[in-house]
Parts: structure tokens; sequence; C-alpha cells
DNA sequence: CCTCGATTTAAGAATCATTCTTGTTTACAC
DNA sequence: GTGTAAACAAGAATGATTCTTAAATCGAGG
């Protein structure tokens, strides 16, 4: 077996997991969808690793959803938007905060800004369909 | 005694408390800071009522720092800074998101947008003080 | 091959913020 | 006063996250 292989095995599952998908998921969805995969994987494992991959700034935590924390395999800032509904968060890559905005905020702050987040929130497309239907 | 006066005494003191203090409380804050003078308050009746508040637009919640909630008062959308040192939420008040931005995101999401969250992280200014004299 | 120290992991216990439940108290209208 | 609805206290329950412990795995030498 090729070095490395095995011993990463569960850690490389996740941070693929993480930068395939787009749908920014919890731990808890992290566990649940790679678990058929790799039947003996641990909660632990997943909490541990993404700590590990956010220190590492190869992820990012992009909210808070109903107390549940959401990450994103992609670290660089881009504009997100949640929705209340259905708990979906969706990347709109067509956004992006104006440089304007951070140099401000530094001045601002007096002190030293390491990143920004810009979050929308409300309704996402099929939520909105969804009620207009049954309405 | 007046009426009304007794029967909302700790809601309104949960409001008044959120609508003086600058530092963006978590409940835990609220209730410790508000303990002394009203000794018999639980922390059921914070939350409680933090919630009552969120859902009539009184307050909001701008953001989860280390997994705990923090409010604020105010509920105009405004651009907040937060410091990965010492988790203070610190509101810049000079800035604002563009509405551009706002209508972009509506077109983008394809759904409604509600509300919209800039928050920019860092170190505050004190933190960055602190780590430079101690170098 | 066999052993070593270092790293990763599984499993479940522990923690901590938040929510829920139950029974009690309060305010106001009649 | 009595009844009804809202607010409350206290603590139990929940659920996401972190910690602990011991076992498995790696690469490097012998």
């Amino acid at each position: 077996m090729a070095p490395n292989t095995k011993h990463f095995r569960k850690r490389d599952a996740i941070l693929d997991y993480l930068r395939q998908s787009k749908a920014h998921p919890s731990a808890e969805t992290i566990y649940t969808d790679l678990k058929p995969q790799i039947p003996n994987l641990a909660m632990g494992t997943v909490y541990r690793n993404l700590t590990l991959f956010k220190e590492q700034g190869e992820i990012q935590s992009v909210a808070t959803v109903k107390g549940v924390e959401r990450f994103d395999g992609n670290p660089l800032p881009h504009v997100h938007f949640i929705c209340t509904d259905c708990d979906a968060v969706i990347d709109l890559d067509d956004l992006q905060v104006p440089d304007t905005l951070s140099e401000l905020a530094a001045k601002c702050c007096g002190g030293s800004v390491e990143g920004c987040q810009l979050t929308f929130t409300g309704q996402c497309k099929n939520c909105n369909e969804r009620k207009i239907e049954s309405a």
C-alpha cells in the first residue's frame, strides 16, 4: 500500500467531501454522508479534523444556522445567502465585498482586520415558490 | 402600583439592558448583570424574552461567537467587528452595506432577501496593543 | 521482520448553551 | 372575589460540541 494512504484516509475523505460539496454541510451531515463509505467513522473524528482544517486555513466556518455550525471547503471569503425556511446556505458567487469597505473597516476599528463575512437572509427560490403554490 | 408595572418588570429590564449596552451581550451576560438588581431572575426568563424580542423585531441576533449567541438591542442592520482574541463584538457605525449589493443579492438568489449581515473579524485595538507590548 | 515513538483514531463520557416542562404567581376584567 | 391569560421560577431535558482514554497505524531504525 502506498505510504500515507491508510493513515489519512478519513482526514482526506472529509476534506474531499467538503471541497466537492456546495451545500455548506454541518458536522453531522458530513458524518451521515460519509458513514456508508467509511463504516467505522466517528463524530469525534469529524469534529477534530474540522477544527484542524480551520486552523490550517483549508476550510472556513461560514455560519451558525439554528445553533449548528456550517462549513465551506472554499476558504476564500465570499458572499452567502441563508434561507430561514429550509436552512440552506447558498453561495452568491457573483457578489463580493468591495475593497473600500474592508479598508474602511480596518480604519474604524483601529485593530487588524483578518476576515470578513457578508451574509444575506431570506427565503430561497424553492421555499418562495412552495409558499406561492400552497397559497 | 401603576398597572403593568410589575407584570413586565423583568421583560422591560432585559430590553432596557440590551438597548443601553454596546457590548452585544450573550444571554448569560445579561443574566449575570441583571441578577444583582433582580435576584429571582432565571435563565429561562432571559432566553424566553430574547426569543420573544427577536420575533417582534425589537432586537436582533448579530453573531455566534465561540458557540455563544450575541444580541443587539438595535434591530437595524449594521456592520460589526468581532475580535477573535477577546470575543468583543463592536459596532462599525460608519460603515454600511451598499444598496446595490442587496439588490444584486436578491437577483442572484432568486428568492426574497429579508436581512443582511456584514461582519469583519480580526484583532481589536486593545488586543493588538497588548500583543505589541508583550512582544 | 520487530520494535519504537509519534500521530490518528474510535468510542463514549463530559460539557455547555439552549429549550422545554411543570406548577405557581401575577395582572386585569368581570 | 373569581376566572382567564400571560409571565414566571426552577430544574430537567436536549443537542451540538469537546474531551478522555485506550487502541490502531504510521514511518524509521535495528
